[in-house]
RNA sequence: GCCCCGGUGGCGGAAUUGGUAGACGCGACGGAUUCAAAAUCCGUUUUCUUCGGAAGUGUCAGUUCGAGUCUGACCCGGGGCACCA
């Protein structure tokens, strides 16, 4: 009996799979097509057993679609720019370049080591001026289009990182890499006018039927988008508080809200503290100078803003209701209003919104409640300390308003504002434009110059790419680009004269935000084939991180959109992803010294229960199970792993036990239980005489009878549960129905039923053809073995025969008041009043019923009977 | 505070439309093999039990012939958003 080597088997299928072009896209456009991706890689290193997880999962659907007999595109290419390249360039005084290009070597290999099914010909990096050129075309293209603008604006400014930051890049206000808190800065940057795309961004989520829904919430959620209108509130004393300059602020306020009609109950108009009419009183008024500053020293982080009281000021200045025009409202200014949202001005109608009611209690303004809720009576309903936001129906109002429902009410106040001129129907979003401007070398360099006389010029097609120079120092703090003695310096394309060229670089999610249309046809002469794109997208399946649930998912989104609307892809739904998936991570136990430092597992041991470091032997802590990563020390290296047990150990091993989509725990014993269990496979399959005797793999053992029936029952069911288990991205149900079927044929073993050899034979060929997709070396090895045609990832997937599937008899358990009793074995066919004949016959029944009188016996034909009896 | 997801043996988890709860794996225990160990193989493994059976999927109620699955309230854990008008 031999042991199955995958040192000496694996690299000869790469070999052969290699020598074949197996997996070579386009092959046959007759095919229907299928796109699989996971979400490229950073090069930062080296791989690790957490990160092949998401590859394997992919791999699974680009082999299984593969026997399907889909067209499968399933390429690789490397998220190449951003900041590690550039620390690793300050701290280790290597070229940046020099840095991911090694890495990008380094780490394919260990792809190629995994396995994986991937055509390798269609390999992009987006650090290479072959990739970035396009995008700069892209963003010139952007910019002629009104999609791409520049601006000055406040912006969020990472004091560790050197550079600014879209909104999304800020987590909890601290930058997204450096975790340092973020101030907000006056520059002028390049943004995208995602904004544009808002609307669409957010109706276009609801066919998204293939997104988790988590992900679709989230970026519902981000988007923001409220539907409300616009109220404009006339100013009653203008010429007395804003002088001359009344006209040019003008002589109306405009407020957003969700609630017009709660219109009558308005208290007061709150604008922001930095509202321009808020700046312009503050400057003959030291009071509301010094309320600003008060506001503007106020905390931005989350404890700040839940405890932050409510603050505000008069700011003396009246406006007139709306619908009302003998009715005046004081205008105040308050910090709880922001002026980056809506109009950066509100009404307040303490009734209807707790902070406005917090608010009105602090100052002592008037709480009228206008809407009633329902069940509620108008004569004794109050407010006290409650604030109600629910709808209802609407009282306390004008004549023309009170007794409508909520909905109605609202439309029926945007009607009379349009009729008024002083207000309309109107949505507002979250999300603000993306702010793509990087204070950053390593990334793809903006092809603007900015010329004195010209302003901002596009750098004309035929220049580009505009190359990052290669001669940058990181000797000083800030952008090389800002530093380098010539780069920089050149003529304006428009006049000639002495010019200034952009150094600031894109967002490297701006790489990722069309890569996967690159992959379709990278050539050289545009950003990608629009016919090769119009054919292979959209990706059906996308693979990834749930981390990515609104930052490159959502810039996808938006970016395929304003391609499509730009003429450069045929993609009418403007959804780069049909079908995504988001896996959970490798977790794996951390060690920590008790003086902080991170230790490696294996340099801990236990010793009477506890926890010490063996090179010191001084006591160590056990950590939470986290995410493998370097920081932690945590991580299991792939190749290392490959070495000791196999690519098919590591891919089988992330596919087990947890459901896909949940994390997974790495523990030396389940590796070994995997080890095990290709050993045991393999000598399941080595117990089977020698080829030459046996039937080919996919011969249908027809005829058999007793034992050998039994197995092909078994092999064919494990084929449609299998098949299922793919389909339903549900790999660890795969994997613990490939269990079960290996330990079936295995219990075969020196059975001389009759029928038994063709029966194995069968349920071996059948069961590689299973194994391909998750372990695919060993299932070429099996097919090899039992004398298979071609390579099994050629050959096409199983069909179950449909008669296997079925039994001639069922076993039915038998429930007494919807307690499981008793079974019963019964033909097929049986019919319903024959099964509650048994039924009523079969002993425990008789015993369990006894002294009670059967009122109805339930029989659902093929699964349960219910005997109901008191 | 709002929104979402989850809670099943010692552990990871299975049970896809309501129909035999605990598949499969890990661990543990017992046995075989061995001078011994490793490896391997066989078996047991939800709990309680008077060995007939009884209880059991976070808690409490409900719907149903029948609930892990559906409904309501609550408890716990995880994630997202957050003075967003």
């Amino acid at each position: 009996m031999s042991r199955y080597n995958p040192s000496q088997s694996e690299p000869r299928w790469r070999a052969a799979w290699d020598q074949a072009d197996s997996f070579k896209s386009g092959a046959d456009p007759s095919r229907p097509k299928y796109y699989v991706l996971e979400m490229f890689p950073y090069p930062s290193g080296r791989i690790h057993v957490g990160h092949s997880r998401n590859y394997t999962m992919g791999d699974v659907v680009a082999r299984y679609k593969k026997a399907r007999g889909f067209d499968v595109l399933h390429p690789m290419g490397w998220d190449a720019f951003g900041l590690p390249a550039e620390n690793a360039a300050r701290e280790r005084k290597v070229n940046p370049r020099d840095w991911t290009y090694e890495n990008i070597e380094a780490m394919k290999g260990q792809l190629q080591r995994l396995g994986l099914a991937l055509d390798w010909s269609k390999e992009i990096a987006t650090c290479d001026p072959e990739y970035y050129k396009h995008q700069q075309a892209i963003f010139l293209k952007f910019w002629e289009k009104g999609l791409a603008y520049r601006k000055s604006a406040k912006v969020n400014w990472d004091p560790v990182d050197n550079t600014v930051l879209a909104n999304e890049q800020v987590i909890d206000g601290k930058g997204w890499r450096s975790g340092a808190p973020v101030e907000q800065r006056e520059l002028e940057q390049w943004f995208f006018k995602i904004t544009d795309y808002a609307d669409d961004l957010t109706d276009g989520l609801e066919g998204l039927t293939r997104w988790p829904e988590k992900v679709r919430l989230m970026q519902q959620n981000w988007i923001g988008r409220s539907r409300g209108a616009h109220v404009r509130f006339p100013v009653a004393n203008a010429a007395e508080h804003l002088g001359a300059e009344a006209v040019a602020l003008g002589d109306r306020i405009e407020v957003f809200t969700t609630r017009p009609d709660t219109l009558f109950g308005a208290a007061f108009l709150a604008l922001a503290p930095d509202h321009p009419i808020t700046r312009h009183i503050a400057q003959d008024n030291p009071d509301i100078a010094a309320f600003i500053r008060r506001c503007e020293q106020m905390g931005t982080s989350e404890e700040d803003i839940e405890t932050a009281p409510k603050l505000g000021v008069d700011l003396g200045l009246r406006v007139k209701h709306p619908l009302d025009p003998d009715w005046e409202l004081p205008v105040w200014s308050a910090n709880f209003v922001l002026s980056s949202y809506g109009t950066g001005a509100i009404f307040g109608s303490p009734a209807g919104d707790q902070r406005d009611l917090d608010f009105a209690r602090k100052y002592d303004l008037p709480v009228k409640p206008v809407v009633l809720p329902p069940g509620a009576d108008a004569a004794t309903h109050t407010i006290e300390d409650e604030a109600f936001t629910g709808v209802g129906v609407v009282y306390n109002s004008a004549e023309w308003l009170n007794g409508l429902e909520t909905p109605e009410a609202i439309e029926t106040v945007i009607s009379k504002l349009e009729e008024a001129g002083l207000g309309a129907g109107a949505t507002t979003f979250r999300l603000r434009d993306w702010l793509v401007s990087r204070q950053r070398y390593w990334g793809c360099p903006i092809p603007v110059i900015h010329c004195e006389s010209c302003g901002a010029v596009p750098v004309p097609e035929d220049q580009l790419p505009v190359r990052l120079p290669e001669d940058v120092s990181f000797d000083r703090p800030g952008n090389p680009l800002d530093h380098h003695p010539s780069w920089k310096h050149v003529d304006c394309p428009r006049c000639g004269k002495p010019a200034r060229r952009e150094t600031d670089t894109l967002d490297t999610f701006v790489c990722s935000s069309w890569y996967f249309a690159r992959f379709t046809a990278p050539v050289e002469d545009a950003p990608f084939e629009a016919e090769a794109a119009a054919r292979w997208l959209p990706v059906d399946q996308y693979v990834g991180g749930i981390e990515h649930a609104i930052l490159h998912l959502l810039y996808a989104r938006f970016f395929t959109r304003a391609m499509r609307d730009c003429g450069l892809v045929d993609l009418p739904s403007g959804e780069p992803f049909e079908g995504l998936f988001t896996q959970g991570m490798v977790v794996h136990e951390t060690y920590r010294a008790e003086d902080g430092r991170w230790l490696l597992p294996e340099d801990v041991e236990e010793r009477d229960g506890s926890v010490v470091e063996i090179a010191t032997g001084k006591p160590a802590i056990r950590g939470a199970l986290e995410k493998m990563s370097k920081s932690k020390k945590n991580v299991v290296d792939l190749d290392r792993f490959i070495a000791d047990f196999g690519a098919d150990t590591a891919r089988w091993f992330v596919l087990s036990d947890s459901p896909p989509e949940r994390d997974v725990e790495y523990t030396e014993s389940g590796v070994e239980g995997v080890w095990r269990f290709i050993q045991r496979v393999w000598s399941t399959i080595d117990a089977l005489p020698l080829s030459e005797t046996l039937p080919k793999p996919v011969t249908p053992a027809a005829g058999a009878k007793g034992e050998a029936l039994a197995l092909r029952k078994t092999a064919h069911r494990s084929v449609a549960e299998v098949t299922d288990a793919i389909e339903g991205f549900r790999f660890n149900s795969g994997v613990a129905k490939l269990h079960d079927f290996a330990n079936a044929l295995r219990k075969t073993e020196g059975s001389n039923a009759e029928g038994m050899l063709a029966a194995r034979a069968e349920a071996a060929g059948l069961l590689a053809q299973l194994l391909a997709p998750f372990m695919p070396h060993l299932a070429e090895e099996i097919w090899a073995r039992l004398g298979g045609e071609g390579l099994i990832c050629d050959a096409a997937w199983p069909e179950p025969e449909a008669a296997l599937l079925e039994d001639e008899t069922a076993t039915l358990p038998i429930q007494v008041n919807g307690k499981r009793r008793s079974e019963l074995v019964v033909a097929k066919d049986a019919s319903p009043d024959e099964v509650e004949a048994l039924a009523r016959k079969d002993e425990h029944v008789k015993r369990v019923t006894d002294g009670l009188t059967i009122r109805k016996v339930i029989v659902v034909p093929g699964r349960i009977v219910n005997v109901v009896a008191n």
